[in-house]
DNA sequence: CGAGTTTGACCAGCGC
DNA sequence: GCGCTGGTCAAACTCG
């Protein structure tokens, strides 16, 4: 499983060996997460009307540089969410570069760079407009560093974490 | 003042 | 070809 969420388990294997006992105060988000899928496509999530590669993961395809015209999907791995806050704080820095209205979802998709020199992992959040507190963390590329700060809350996190492999 | 956010513009892909 | 949509850029703005 590791191999396949690279972008978290990588860094935070440790997190997840370690003993996990604090508990969520009220200020802190009660979390119920799985793992949807690992290839970038997540047709289970009915997010909005539209389905699969265009929804979740957007065109899912990188900016492909004139001239190239092969398209080169990166894996991603959409996390599905139960939360009152959007961000999950998973101890990476990341930085919005974006936020686009989605159709048929009341809900804008928010997207976040990692702010590492030379990481160019990506993320785009988006809550599910059928469920409010439902909400889809998708990561797209692999870290390069090490994670930056470990928190309790997604210690907590990764302690309740269902993982569904597909 | 630096880091991060907001937001409108721009571009590319896709379906009709 | 055209319009729609998703994804990104970048300038302006906010905040600590």
């Amino acid at each position: 499983m590791e191999k396949n969420c690279p972008f978290v388990f990588s860094s935070l294997s440790s997190s997840i060996s370690r003993k996990v006992s604090d508990d969520v105060n009220g200020d802190n988000p009660t979390w119920s997460l799985g793992i949807l899928k690992t290839d970038g496509i997540v047709p289970s999530l009915d997010i909005t009307s539209t389905t699969s590669e265009s929804n979740i993961g957007g065109s899912g395809n990188d900016k492909v540089k004139s001239g190239d015209k092969k398209k080169v999907r990166k894996q991603r791995y959409a996390f599905q969410t139960r939360s009152h806050v959007d961000i999950l704080d998973d101890g990476y820095r990341w930085r919005k570069y974006g936020q686009k209205a989605v159709k048929n979802n009341k809900y804008p998709r928010s997207y976040y760079r990692c702010t590492h020199q030379g990481c160019s992992v990506k993320k785009q959040v988006q809550r599910l407009c059928k469920d409010e507190e439902v909400v889809v963390t998708t990561y797209e590329g692999m870290h390069v560093h090490d994670i930056e700060k470990s928190t309790d809350n997604f210690e907590h996190i990764l302690s309740q974490m269902k993982i569904y492999n597909f």
